[in-house]
DNA sequence: GGTTGTCCATACGGTTGCGTATGGTCTATC
DNA sequence: GATAGACCATACGCAACCGTATGGACAACC
């Protein structure tokens, strides 16, 4: 084993899987650490202190659950319809949370309701969202865009909450609700 | 001020405050004690040791969340429709959390994520909601009673997670659901 | 091959929380 | 009004964690 060499975004990484395993309460420096094998003397080094980690987590975790996916699927186009469907496919895979699968997406939702900053950039991704659901649920020819976007999301991270996406059947239940929002 | 003199009740009562204002890891003992405004010796005589204190904060939420609301929507009567509305009612005041409000609901879901004997009782309650709104649906003349019971359930725990019972509008999304579920 | 800067280990003081031990106070009961 | 039991305060040891201070190891560079 030669000495560890880190950088901040291996630290980031640990701390994601320190979170989707353990929740916020997790977030302990010496803990994750551990987990590096390495001391607590690195991580000063890296980050002024826990806060200034915290704050780098959720602002790169902003990208990875906005920007990234509707990236993706505006790239590959088609009909507003097959992107509704292909938003829930790449959702429901861990492309969208590569640290630690989709409790990591529940994880800073518990984060966010005592810790402003977490609430801040959460209500930021919420508002992306929302508004990009919407509008595709209006481009599909769907009633009342707004209410429904927010059905979706709601069932959809209220199924996360539920651990329903370790289950079978979770897509199919998506899809189902999908299909009653969209006209037939 | 006359000398306090406090139940497990007490104990219990407070230990939900404490939980629906800052979480499951606001739930220590000396936090509890100086909200109380009594020492922790008071804590370790009616309880042996936290975890105990967190099984009978558990066992008299099982009570509180299914078989007192059930009960009481039964207990009024009329058709199955009508009964699936006055749950919506019930869940959207706070008869159903006297504790603190909904945010209890959700705190007691990400409780349940690391904490087994949360997870446990947590597993009954759903249970018991998703097979009582299940049969409600289906009494009512609705499709696949079970996957609508379980959307509906999703939806709303997610909207509880959003934060959405504060907004206005909660209520309607929830019964405009209701109506997408059931045969118009 | 000495120097400089990067990265990490170790040791320290301070805080917070748990659970225990021990003693105090109030009440009921006789 | 003395006694027994219920209820609480205080003080202690222990562990986990934070942030700082200080020094060591290693690579790059001249």
């Amino acid at each position: 084993m030669k000495p560890q060499r880190l950088s901040p975004q291996d630290w980031i990484q640990a701390s994601f899987r320190a979170l989707a395993l353990g929740g916020a309460q997790a977030l302990r420096v010496e803990r994750i650490a551990r987990d590096l094998k390495v001391s607590k003397g690195s991580f000063y080094w890296h980050f002024s202190d826990l806060p200034a980690l915290k704050i780098a987590m959720l602002d790169h975790w902003f990208g990875q659950a906005t920007v990234q996916v509707i990236a993706q699927i505006e790239g590959a186009g088609g009909p507003a319809r097959e992107r509704l469907y292909r938003l829930l496919e790449i959702a429901t895979s861990d492309l969208a949370a590569p640290y630690g699968g989709l409790s990591t997406e529940v994880a800073i939702r518990e984060w966010s309701r005592f810790e402003p900053y977490a609430a801040k950039i959460l209500a930021q991704v919420d508002a992306a969202r929302l508004g990009y659901i919407a509008a595709l649920i209006e481009e599909a020819g769907g009633q009342n865009a707004n209410k429904s976007a927010r059905l979706f999301i709601y069932a959809y991270d209220g199924a996360l909450l539920h651990g329903a996406d370790q289950h079978a059947g979770f897509a199919d239940d998506m899809s189902a609700l999908l299909d009653l929002l969209l006209p037939n």
